[in-house]
DNA sequence: ACCCAGGCGGGCG
DNA sequence: CGCCCGCATGGG
């Protein structure tokens, strides 16, 4: 085993809020292990751990990394956080009523985030038919139970891994349901299988939108609102809009008179109206509904 | 006690 | 296609 020792590494960016990004239930990974009021936060990156110390002021964040691999750290924390997306040019892009705008002031900085493929997968399984808390602590105890630890160069436990679906597979549908995945259990067990020997999660694009959903719901507890959160949040396809039940109330509720409407009405809805950044669009409204 | 949660698969008409 | 049901579990 070959350790390597931390080192850290600050800048600074615009349009960044750490604090919204987490809060909006997003990267369910940060399984509450953080101290968001002193903008800690830490999480496994492959073999590899971060540590992220972040400070906001105004509208900028400054923020500082920890990890063995600096590298490997600043691209992941880059890529999971978009911190490439211009938010001037998204902004302008869904700012299409007053719901929307104030959305964007209330929760300005709010990336969506882009997390490793299988991690998005089992944590929007896991979702299903669940709330947010209780998701965060699952998918901590998958970690806890089905994880690795991960060193520091004295060889002193700094973090631990997210477990791969090949690593699930030395475990079973019992041991899924002791971690309180409930009858989820089954559906993890069946793709911890298939996205090990039939489907490589690492070999999908985000570039077709419609091939990806439509090989992404071939995985068992997979349909079609999972699919989408893995597309937009496993794979950045900013053609996704997941519509759940916070969605729905709440794109029904400011735009249909609190009328009911399909998902399917919806979706074509929200297809023309937030074209290109519909992914963006719907983690604004999916915050501020779950706390209007 | 009752209701709900970032839904899905299966069965039915 | 649409509709309806069961599903595990903990917190409000």
């Amino acid at each position: 085993m070959k350790y390597y020792s931390q080192t850290s590494s600050g800048f600074k960016v615009k349009d960044f809020s750490i604090k919204h990004t987490v809060e909006s239930a997003q990267p369910l990974t940060f399984y509450a292990d953080y101290d968001l009021d002193n903008g800690l936060i830490e999480y496994p990156s492959g073999r590899n751990f971060v540590k992220v110390a972040a400070k906001a002021k105004g509208t900028r964040t400054s923020v500082m990394l920890k990890s063995s691999n600096m590298a490997a750290a600043k691209r992941d924390f880059a890529g999971r956080f978009g911190l490439k997306d211009d938010m001037d040019e998204i902004y302008s892009r869904i700012d299409t009523d007053s719901f929307v705008h104030e959305a964007i002031e209330r929760y300005h900085g709010m990336r969506v985030t882009v997390n490793d493929p299988w991690e998005t997968t089992l944590c929007f399984i896991i979702s299903q038919y669940n709330n947010v808390k209780r998701i965060r602590l699952i998918v901590k105890n998958f970690v806890k139970a089905f994880g690795t630890d991960i060193y520091d160069q004295n060889g002193k436990v700094i973090g631990r891994s997210f477990p791969t679906s090949e690593e699930l597979m030395g475990f079973g549908e019992s041991d899924f349901r002791k971690q309180g995945a409930g009858f989820r259990a089954k559906y993890i067990a069946s793709a911890a299988e298939y996205c090990t020997n039939s489907l490589d999660l690492y070999k999908l694009s985000a570039k077709n939108y419609d091939n990806l959903k439509e090989e992404l719901m071939e995985i068992d507890g997979v349909g079609d609102k999972v699919a989408d959160c893995i597309a937009l949040m496993g794979y950045g396809s900013m053609d996704a809009f997941p519509i759940d039940v916070w969605v729905k109330r709440t794109l029904e509720r400011m735009y249909f008179k609190g009328r009911k409407r399909t998902i399917k009405q919806l979706h074509r809805f929200a297809e023309k109206r937030w074209d290109g950044y519909r992914g963006y669009a719907q983690q604004y409204i999916f915050h501020t509904g779950r706390n209007i």
